[in-house]
Formats: structure tokens, C-alpha cells, sequence
DNA sequence: CGCCAGATTGATACACATCAATTCTCGTGG
DNA sequence: CCACGAGAATTGATGTGTATCAATCTGGCG
């Protein structure tokens, strides 16, 4: 199962231990069992299937357990932009409004883990280690979300794209792949939400990448990168 | 030399040999003299000098007294990125992380507050009234920033302008100020690297706004608002 | 085999950037 | 008080990166 694969906010800053965050909480006291655990169920979502809808009362909380979670919102005239990608072990839906702000739906076919809030926000009263790490989650969403901003902002074309596929790589690596290679679990056209851009744009930019010699794939789905340095000079970062 | 922290277009090096004598006054009161309010000193800072840089040790939390401060990044050529403005009340510096992801530069004079990260974190341990409210305040940010993705990836430029112009409102207002009219303490250069756009183009969308007679303005920095519902069709939103 | 959705590639359009003058505002010094 | 300069804002002329419109091409599936 190819799960592991996309991009969620660009993070530059420290080498962070990527997902986890959720189960290796900071404190090493971590002895007892997570208490989240039991407050949890288990929901399975298809591919395209929405869990849940900007504007819905925000009554849970979630975790991805398996497959690719996108974080999107939809204009009356039909343009999307997508926030983030989430994969196995990142929370989504932890706000502290009473309605989401962002739709979450199954890029892939998930697995979520289903928490209800009301239960969650007793434990956290209960034990300010919960809220220390829910805590920590959104400062992490937030850096990422920053990070995309630039890149929406003034970023050009190849730039988003290196910058995405660099992100990929680093995520997947510290999921314990080692190869320079990434299964993207989105369509074009989402990773085009996702950096702004058209599908066109997307794959014309990808297409020169590939001449290039600088990435490669004969499967849109599977891409191999061929000169990592080239690629960092593209996505340049700050 | 050293007037030049923000220095907008210009190639500015965001690099570090900055003067960071904004700070200076503040890193020599690290004796904490305040005898009244335990946690926080307050420290002024003159109009587009830096309070930290990205990549700084997040050592202290922020809070605005008075004044605009805006967080930006920086490229090396020089393209600049605000990710928001801040007023008085609002918070920031609020990381889980080791380091600042973005620099908080003030817009105008302000004062702000700032608070001993460790004796918050001390703090938010004994009352968890006080974690709540962190992270109410990260939640509302994320919020804002996933909101401001969608105008980045996706909005033309009258769009922007015009959900910029009724957010300022909007902030207003609940600042007390009951009119439908605007000072802007930032530049157009700030808002157009709030906005993702240049200049110009942000120069020639009001102008062009005033010429429908949408809104009006003498002085670029005092704007009215002459048919907010044309306005907010314009900024149409989700 | 033929259909269809996604991906790629091509031709062209356009919104915004870039380059280049003014114009405006304000602080400074003669 | 006014000339002067400097930075910000506006306006104009032109360029260009990406969007849009429009074919193919490809692979999965009934």
C-alpha cells in the first residue's frame, strides 16, 4: 500500500521528527497508556469521499491512520485550493471554532481515527500533557501553512514544484523510505490546487523537469528524482 | 544603513548581519525588572525596525500594545512574503517550535509586550486556562492563514484587494470604530506583499476601485468604503 | 474492443509583472 | 517662505508567465 505519499506544508525550519508528533508526545513520561486512545473510533473513507465539510460543526477531531487526506476549500464558481495533504499520524480537524474552516475528504481510500471533542477537551482538562501536544500539532499546522504562503505568493511555476517534490521526499524519508523515488498519491490536478497552479502548468513544468533530467517517470504516479541538488537550487527557500 | 530592516523590493539580504539593536534594548532588560507584571516587559519598537528574525531562538512570546506589527519571510533576491498584520491585542511568537518561522517586523511605532517563553509554559502548566486561550489564539491564526491561502492560490487581484478592505473593516469595527472607512498604517508596497501582488498592481486596483466610485480615497492611506456590498461581491468568498 | 477520465502537448489569450516616467508628500535647510 | 531632494504613489507602455481553449495520447475497465 502506497499511502505515504504526498505533501502536507512546506517545513524548512528544524529537521523535525515528522508525523509521531501525535504518539511520541514531547514528554517521556509516556509510560501510561495514550489516553486518546480510548476516546477513538475507527471510520473508513473511500477515495473522493468527503469526512467532512468546511462549515460543519466541528464536533470531532481526527487522525489519519491510512492512505492520503486532503484539506480543501471550494469557490461558488468552482476553484478549489487545497491547504495541505495528510498522512498516517496527523491530526486534522483540531480547531477550536465551533464550524471547520476547511473540507477534509479521502484523496485516497482512509482509515481515520474518530474523536469525539466534548471527550477530548475533558482529557485535555485533565491532563495538560494532552494539551501540551494538541498544542504543538497546531503550531506545526501553522509553520506549514506560513511556509505555503510564500509559496503561493511569489513563488514561480518550477519553484512550487520543486519545492513540493523536495517536500515529498522528505516527508516519505522520514517515513522510513530511503530512495530519492515518491509515489504521489494525488492527482494532477490536486497537486495544482495545491500549489495554485493549473494541471496544464503542473504537467508542462513536470514534463521540462523530465527533459531535463532532472526528475524522472514514465507513470504520472511515480517520480524519481535525478538530480536532488538541481532541485533544491530550484525551490531556493529562504 | 540600518534603517533598512524591511527595506520592501530592494534586494534586501535578509540575511543575519542585521542590526538587531530593536531587540538590543530589550535582550539588555533580560534582567526581567518589571516588578509589576512578572511575566511581561514592554518594549518599544521604532517603525520598520525588527523585533526578531526568522530562525531566531523563540525565547519570548509577543503581545501588541499599540501599533501594526507584520510577519514576514524574506527570499535571498529579495521577494518578500507578509503573512499577516497584527494590532493591538494580538498575539504572536506563539511557537511550539525551537525557532521563529517568520520575522515580526514593526509597520508603524508599536509597543508590544513580551513574555518569558519558559514562564509562560510554566504558567499554562499550573492554570490550564491559560492553554486554553494559546490555543484559541493558534487555532484563530491557522484559521486566518488557511483563509488567506485560498486569496494567494486563487483570487484575482480585485479580489484581493477587496477581501483585504473588508477585513481591515471588519478588525475595526470590533476595534471600536463604528465607519466604513480605513486608516492604513501600512504602505502599498506592505500591502501588495501582504497580497501577493507589486505595487502597481495593487496602485492600479484602487484606482480603478475609486473610479467605479466603490470606494474612495484622497490620501492613499485613509480609505472609505462607499458600497460595501459591491465590495463584498467582489470579494465573494466561499 | 471501445469508452472515459486523467495526463500531456500545442496554440493563443490575458492578467499581472516589469520597466519607465511623472506626480505627490513631506521633511530639511538655505 | 520656498526651493530642494527623496521616497511613496500613481500612471503609462510593454513584456511575459501562466491560464485558457483545444487536441491528442494513455491506461484502466466494463
Amino acid at each position: 500500500m502506497y499511502a505515504m505519499t504526498n505533501a502536507a506544508g512546506t517545513s524548512a525550519r528544524t529537521s523535525l521528527p515528522m508525523p509521531r508528533l501525535a504518539v511520541a508526545g514531547a514528554r517521556a513520561a509516556a509510560t501510561e497508556a495514550d489516553p486518546l486512545e480510548r476516546l477513538c473510533s475507527t471510520v473508513k473513507v473511500e477515495r473522493n469521499r468527503t469526512i467532512y465539510f468546511e462549515g460543519d460543526e466541528a464536533a470531532h477531531y481526527y487522525r489519519v491512520r491510512s492512505g492520503t487526506v486532503r484539506l480543501c476549500k471550494v469557490t461558488e464558481d468552482g476553484r478549489r485550493q487545497i491547504a495541505a495533504f495528510l498522512t498516517a499520524g496527523e491530526l486534522f480537524g483540531w480547531t477550536d471554532q465551533d464550524v471547520y474552516n476547511y473540507s477534509a475528504e479521502a484523496v485516497t481510500d482512509v482509515t481515520v481515527e474518530k474523536y469525539s471533542r466534548a471527550r477530548v477537551e475533558e482529557s485535555v482538562k485533565a491532563s495538560p500533557s494532552m494539551g501540551r501536544r494538541v498544542l504543538s500539532l497546531l503550531s506545526n499546522q501553522l509553520a506549514s501553512a506560513q511556509d505555503h504562503l510564500l509559496l503561493l505568493g511569489r513563488m514561480t511555476a518550477s519553484e512550487r514544484i520543486a519545492t513540493f517534490l523536495l517536500d515529498l521526499v522528505r516527508r516519505q524519508r522520514t517515513a522510513g523510505n530511503g530512495g530519492a523515488s515518491i509515489d504521489l498519491a494525488m492527482s494532477r490536478k490536486d497537486v495544482a490546487d495545491y500549489l495554485g497552479l493549473t494541471v496544464e502548468t503542473v504537467s508542462r513544468t513536470m514534463s521540462a523537469l523530465k527533459r531535463k533530467g532532472i526528475i524522472a517517470f514514465s507513470e504520472p504516479e511515480h517520480v524519481e528524482l535525478k538530480q536532488n541538488t538541481t532541485l533544491a537550487r530550484l525551490a531556493m527557500a529562504a
